[in-house]
DNA sequence: GTTTGACCGAGTGGTTCACTCGGGTTACCA
DNA sequence: TGGTAACCCGAGTGAACCACTCGGTCAAAC
């Protein structure tokens, strides 16, 4: 695989809320979303205890349960989700916690560092769950059933 | 260590390569750049002999030898570095090559990815080695000794 | 009372990271 | 001409992390 810096548990994490959130009131089980998404059941069940303790979605026990968005879907941004699910989204650790490195304010390459967080950042905090879904509706996959009658 | 995706390979590199432009057309050693910031000679070694091949230094054998810049370091950017010594900056492997997921145009989260990994490459790539060295210069350490009698 | 599905902790195989080790080879310099 | 400073190179290594799996418990629906 490539190298990538954003984990495959916040990668999942965000699909599986977009398809979550596509359902709107209705609980959705993970099981459904793992063959939806192509991805691993038990996998995602160590990513939504993360999700549910965060207090982003919330679960329904028991059979024809599952989890649902514990918020309107605006209100949960991109950022959120990747920092509570990767830990951080920091370039390098001294640009959160500065004690890691001795030579905060003698280093060339503070600002530069923090630039690129800043624009990690305003990405990821500008973009909700409410615009995923918005624009995995244009690709609109998969037409509900009860629609179909309506193309053509 | 906190978490970070720029590896210390890259960041040391760009310290590094701060401290050769300092010194301008003369050659410095990587001991002295070791020493000055406080980093593994050894290491700096495995950094630089990437940077070398990359066209991004020159090497002086021998006694008295080391690196200097190959180029002007406003023709030298921190993407061009970092990408070299890290590989990559996306931050999930399909930005960059689309065949390592199957979803690509149907996932809901392509675009989220694709615009973090513009905003990086764009901090990145607009921000020069000159731009660095002469940040690094306002923070004025180690004021040069035969520059120290016109202080005061 | 069986099926469905959330909940939980522990384990694991592979990879990567951040180095180190131990040697060359080249060139200055006395 | 010999010593020393420096670049050059490949291999190794211990710890951490990643992307999962396994095996099981508990709760609600049918």
């Amino acid at each position: 695989m490539s190298p990538m810096w954003v984990s495959t548990k916040a990668q999942y994490g965000m699909r599986a809320l977009i398809e979550i959130g596509l359902a709107g009131d209705r609980a959705t089980s993970l099981k459904t979303v793992a063959t939806r998404e192509g991805l691993s059941h038990q996998y995602l069940e160590q990513i939504f205890a993360v999700l549910r303790r965060a207090g982003i979605v919330d679960s329904v026990r028991g059979a024809r349960g599952g989890y649902r968005l514990a918020r309107t879907p605006d209100r949960i941004t991109a950022l959120e989700v990747v920092e509570l699910l990767e830990g951080s989204v920091a370039p390098v650790s001294c640009v959160e916690d500065e004690d890691t490195c001795d030579r905060v304010g003698v280093c060339g390459t503070e600002g530069l560092w923090r630039d690129v967080d800043r624009a990690v950042r305003d990405v990821l905090g500008t973009r909700t769950l409410a615009d995923l879904i918005a624009e995995r509706d244009l690709l609109h996959l998969e037409p509900a059933p009860d629609l179909q009658h309506l193309g053509a």
